[in-house]
DNA sequence: TCCTGTTTAGGAATGATTACTATGTAGCAA
DNA sequence: TTGCTACATAGTAATCATTCCTAAACAGGA
């Protein structure tokens, strides 16, 4: 996934968004990564650039880039929200030692029935398979007593 | 689900907690909810008992019930976490709207393969399925323009 | 009953996120 | 190209959930 800063004005431009460098270049370090960055990674990878970036405008960013779809929210642990440009569906694994995210797109995840017993009148729009467990190199300082 | 507190004493003894009145409030408040609640949640409900509680109390407790794994956080956004003392596999329906979390026990949710591709030595110990919609009362104020 | 280590409560600190606001700038129209 | 206007940016300050720190209280075992 590698698009070129006029793929991205041309994309902000289709959606209706203006197109600033700063939300390019913001936008473009999301598009390139698979680590699901936080607010504050995608500052640290784009200020070398634009020194003058706030982190403000980073989150002014990703809110607007969220309500028009281009973006999600993904959410492990409550301490802080990390980000998504990755729209085809998938799901993630989560190792619970380093907190890292991997993107997971196995096809048989993406046609599951939808659940029984829900109010009639809910709507179910999307869902998302959040696996947890523990990388190679977090296996050995899992934490014991769970379940007591 | 309706343990007393006796049954609670019990059951803080098998895994080696100390049993405080506060605590086993704390915990009666969560067993006895299907709401999901957030700390400051569970402060409210036990304060009207204990009117000394501190909010700091909640929060401690929540950790050690967490680490002794008789409770575990739900995260549904960053914004602050919620707490289940539900410990049979189940999966969550989330109400973009109003927030609302509903249990789903549905058995065929229940075995879903693990995923491919995997690294070779991650060790997948759970995973759970999180539906988003809305429900019928947040239907017709649904944001639009997602995905644009 | 007494002792000891854990728990509690209060206040202060932290850190992510949001609010406010003046200045800057993209995009449109003349 | 130029000028206008609304939205974007950046800086500072505020907010709010959560954690840290500490002294006093208390549960559970001796």
């Amino acid at each position: 996934m590698n698009l070129s800063l006029d793929d991205i004005r041309q994309k902000f431009r289709d959606c209706g968004l203006k197109s600033t460098p700063q939300r390019a270049s913001i936008y473009q370090a999301l598009v390139n990564s698979t680590a699901h960055p936080t607010a504050e990674d995608l500052f640290a990878q784009v200020s070398p650039t634009y020194p003058m970036l706030s982190l403000n405008t980073v989150y002014y960013t990703l809110t607007v880039l969220g309500s028009a779809g281009l973006v999600q929210e993904v959410n492990i642990g409550h301490d802080r929200a990390r980000y998504d440009a990755n729209l085809s569906p998938h799901h993630h694994v989560i190792c619970q030692g380093c907190q890292d995210i991997i993107d997971v797109m196995d096809s048989r995840l993406d046609s599951l029935a939808p659940p029984t017993g829900l109010p009639k009148d809910f709507d179910i729009t999307s869902y998302q398979v959040a696996f947890r467990g523990y990388c190679g190199s977090c296996r050995q300082s899992q934490s014991p007593n769970k379940g007591c």
